[in-house]
Parts: C-alpha cells; sequence; structure tokens
DNA sequence: TAGTTACGTAATGAAATGGTTACCTATTGC
DNA sequence: GCAATAGGTAACCATTTCATTACGTAACTA
C-alpha cells in the first residue's frame, strides 16, 4: 500500500460523517446515495462530496443501477491500514501498553 | 472516546511525516527535537507544528529537561482506534475477511 | 561572558477541506 | 408527454492545513 493511500484512507475516517456513512452503508449495503443523505442535515452535495472521497480511496464501492448508484463497504482498505499498524506497534503494544496504560489511567501520564 | 478526539487521532495519522515522527520516536523513546528534525528535509518549524499535532491528541509524550525536550510515543489513542474498528467492523471482517484478503493477495480484489 | 545550540513564536501565504445555492441530465411513474 | 425523483456539476465562500522566513529566549560550553 502506497503512503498517499495510507494517507487518503486516513484522511477519509477522520471525519465523523465519512465514517457515519461507512457505517450506513455497512448497515444496509446496496443502499443508495439518497437513503445515505436522509441520515444528515447537511445537503445532498455536501454528503456526495464524502461519498467521492470514500470512493477515491476506496472504502466505497458503488455501481449505477437506473437512476440510483448502490453503495457498498470495501473493508480491505481499513484492513490494510490495520494490519500496517499492527504489524509495526504490535510489538510495542505488547511491551509497553499495559504499563503506559496503566499510567494514564493512574493520570501519570506527562501531558 | 469522543467523536472529535477519534478526529484528532486519525488525522494526525493522515500524514506521513507524522507518521514517520512516531516511527522515529518509537525507534528511539526519548530523542529530542532536534533529533526528529534531522530526518526531514522540511523546516524545523514545520515539523514543530507536527509535534503540536502529535503531543494535542496525545500521541506523543513530552518533558523538557533543561533546553531538550524529550518525546515518548504513546500508544493509548491508536489502541483506542484499533479497538473502535474491530469492535464495530469486527464481525464484518471476520466474516468476509479471510476470503477478501486471500483474493487481494491473489490479485482478484474488485476495486 | 560570549557564542552556539535547542526550542518557541509571530506573521505570512498557498493549497486543501468542507460547506452552500443554483442549475443540469437522466430515469421513472402517471 | 410531463412531472417528480435521483444523481451530478459549477461557482462560490469560510476555515483549516501546511509550509515558509524572521525573530526571540533559555541553556549549555569554550
Amino acid at each position: 500500500m502506497e503512503t498517499t493511500e495510507i494517507d487518503a484512507v486516513l484522511q477519509a475516517l477522520a471525519n465523523a460523517d465519512r465514517r457515519k456513512i461507512l457505517d450506513l452503508v455497512k448497515a444496509d449495503p446496496g443502499c443508495t446515495v439518497s437513503s445515505v443523505v436522509k441520515h444528515f442535515d447537511t445537503s445532498r452535495v455536501a454528503i456526495m462530496r464524502h461519498l467521492n472521497v470514500l470512493y477515491d480511496c476506496k472504502l466505497l464501492l458503488h455501481e449505477k443501477v437506473g437512476r440510483s448508484r448502490h453503495l457498498y463497504l470495501n473493508s480491505v482498505p481499513i484492513q490494510l491500514i490495520y494490519d500496517r499498524w499492527t504489524d509495526e506497534y504490535g510489538a510495542f503494544w505488547g511491551g509497553q501498553l499495559a504499563d503506559i496504560k496503566y499510567r494514564v489511567e493512574r493520570g501519570e501520564n506527562n501531558d
């Protein structure tokens, strides 16, 4: 996975509305754009912009049928991100996480 | 974890330079700002801005000693993100991941 | 103590992000 | 055919992001 692809996926995930879209599509695979829009107060165009971001980084797959566009979740990018971080930080987590978390929970972190 | 906190952590991770900083600090806990800056072509101020982003979302802990600032990785936010996504998408992954990953590795992904 | 080192901040500017309204095209249903 | 529906695009605007240069301050060192 290219650096720019990781950037794009993380950037896409760094927005609550886009994460909500993913959740909605996950809950109702094959749903349409307008059905997603109904769950938001923001404009249809704004949601479509979010959808385009999700298409670009391939978190959402889509196909046009008639005048509708059907949406599907593609979890592969998330999985790749997950692998990246667990691979690179897994050892660190395993070794130090418990202690650090303990200290943080006791308010002993030095922010 | 608040939505805005998730946003902040993912936003922070959505930048290759900031991820590189995390990798550097992970490889050399307690390293200083200037030692991190040496690994980049961009200006010291730009890197310090990235550091501030990482401080704000608590991916980096830091303490000033003399005229130096020592940096430490705090993997708790990453762990929380990890938990968030595996909790919400775990079932989906569990059901389809093996097959998808297998297909991806064989170059048969459906992008 | 004078100079270098390490870090911090201010001012500035280009580009990206995220939203809006207005309008346009294609499909469906009556 | 005509109106309603579903989606797409264009133009615009405010804010944030991300970089720069210039300058300031505290601490180490020769």
